[in-house]
DNA sequence: ACCCTTCGTCGAAGCGCTTCGAAAGTCCTG
DNA sequence: CAGGACTTTCGAAGCGCTTCGACGAAGGGT
């Protein structure tokens, strides 16, 4: 292993020295550097990573902490880490992937054993037990999603309320006065996840304010409860001809159980759907959307978070604007509509 | 910041007693050992990772490098990810996510400065450009995949030469002698991701073996090219009645597209598929499927690179055996077919 | 010519841990 | 009861790095 005294050695200097050509702490002198720099080079010298933390208290490491339930949906838990590791690796951070099922206790030793600078919180649910946690240790963190006690914790999320704000106005906009929200299934309103109640507040919000009629109600995933669902919202309320909704895993079925009933897309019945990109472009017709910006939230996480280490005041929440897609599932209503 | 020596004289004892008392590497009474570990409990004592790493040469910790293309599956990979973590954990490790978007460098960063001890390499290609890297460095790795030159080389992988023939005869068993396999998008084959190909062999050799007829066609995964390649296989090969898919993303599509053949499933077309159970179970019918054992493959590699960094020999290969899982849509090829 | 800065570099201490050799204590054996 | 063989614990060195105080050399003002 080459050590930083065998760089000093071979360039002529003194370890420190080689230590500020890396650090920048102390100005060295261009030749100085120069030297160090190449001889560096020449013996392929990386700094021991433990040595460093040991010395500098700092290990330019992050946790990044997985739900508990990975009933979460996956390929987009996966954009938020891709996305929380590029942008740590911008500032020089590497990241330790923490699950939650040795429960609390695997965030307090990797933050107690030096391991980790700081903290980032995937898919936090309302009442999530990592979140006191948190609070007594001392390391900067960030989570992503609300709890139900956000106060002093810095939080980043897509601003639910707007997407289905935003789901609705564009439903408007297109003349449609009848809406309904299918949503996530019944245990996730129950658990509290707050993303699901925040988009139905959104919903109900903005149909109200339109002055249009909104109905929303949960829906599960599996193919036949979803035909259920469908069937149920489509029977006792035949009026509805925009519809909303928030369930990745449900929308292939609930796009098959439309058609079942004959009711064509879009020129039935407009959908609009909260889902990541992919998921809308793998229907027929492709969905209208507002996505979930995963990268957006990974990196703004990760930045949020590096300004904190630097002894920055961030905001205690970020709220990405939703941005909705127009794809193939929405169109105007018929100027003339029997009602 | 509580240290090793804050115990050691809580405990009335010296910092080395401490260190063996948590390594066992020496023998330690049963009474001192008690009174060590109370102080520790007492006290709150978590060793200082850098520190370790420092003195002892090891970081207790693995990589984790995510594929270069992000193409691949997600949730797949997220699976892989968990059950890697979850093992880890188990031998008392913690995983770095690293991903190649550094490129090759960035693996070479996390084993030159020792902040890894070794390395598993998910989504292994053909030609992988960090397996020449992962060669010339000195620690153990495990590689999940295939590729071009696997010699020397830990490899683990769902053995899926054995998925295709195992389809196959599944079909044959039922009695299906005209049978297609609609596999990755051609690109996949171009690049040389090995699955792909060894499935396609499998399923060639399986057909061949049994005197049935087998027809291999690549597949894309957007719905309408998908629809197209349906359509051609259908019009070209009327006679098929058992159909391979060995495509997570067009599955859905497939059946979609089928259906709009009149093609019944299973009463006129049996399909059996190669994807998670996830994806099969909700499609209408439920998919007879093999199951890439995500878990399983994490799990393995993580045993196997703990069993190499304690100095054992490992197999080269481990190939974990398809199970294949009977559900709606295959059925017995009935008596009498036009033929 | 003198003192006072400023700049660039050095030396040494120390971060918290592991590990090796040795010391102290215990127990047998002859 | 001396001497060997263990057992159990201690002390000190050292892992590779950062950082702080200090020092010599230049430069500026008087």
């Amino acid at each position: 292993m080459v050590t930083i005294t065998d760089v000093a050695r071979h360039a002529g200097v003194a370890p420190s020295t080689v230590s500020y050509v890396l650090s920048g702490k102390r100005a060295i002198s261009s030749t100085t550097r120069q030297r160090v720099l190449s001889s560096i080079r020449v013996l392929g010298y990386h700094p021991h990573a433990g040595a460093r933390s040991l010395a500098s208290n700092r290990s330019n490491v992050i946790a990044l902490v997985l739900p508990l339930r990975s009933g979460m949906h996956l390929p987009v838990l996966m954009q938020f880490a891709i996305a929380v590791v590029t942008t740590a690796r911008q500032y020089d951070h590497d990241v330790l992937l923490v699950t939650a099922d040795e429960g609390p206790d695997g965030l307090r030793r990797v933050a107690a054993s030096a391991m980790v600078d700081a903290i980032v919180l995937m898919d936090v649910e309302l009442n999530d037990t990592r979140v006191p946690l948190l609070r007594e240790l001392d390391r900067p963190s960030v989570l992503i999603g609300f709890p139900a006690e956000p106060d002093g914790l810095t939080c980043v999320d897509l601003d639910f309320f707007q997407a289905g704000a935003a789901c609705v106005e564009h439903l408007a906009s297109l003349g449609h006065k009848d809406l309904a929200l299918l949503g996530a299934p019944p245990a996730v309103y129950e658990r509290g996840t707050g993303f699901a109640q925040r988009t139905r507040a959104g919903f109900l919000d903005a149909t109200d304010r339109l002055g249009l009629s909104g109905i929303a109600i949960a829906c599960e995933e599996e193919t036949d409860q979803v035909a259920a669902s469908v069937h149920t919202l489509l029977t006792r309320h035949p009026e509805v001809t925009g519809l909303v909704v928030h369930n990745e895993a449900a929308v292939a079925s609930i796009m098959v159980a439309l058609a079942a009933h004959g009711r064509r897309v879009p020129d039935d019945l407009s959908v609009v759907a909260i889902c990541p990109d992919e998921v809308a472009e793998r229907t027929e017709p492709t969905l209208s959307s507002v996505l979930i910006p995963a990268e957006e939230v990974g990196a703004q996480s990760v930045t949020l978070l590096m300004r904190k280490l630097d002894g920055e005041i961030v905001p205690d929440a970020s709220l990405l604007a939703p941005r909705l897609t127009v794809r193939g599932s929405t169109a105007a209503l018929p100027a003339a509509h029997g009602g």
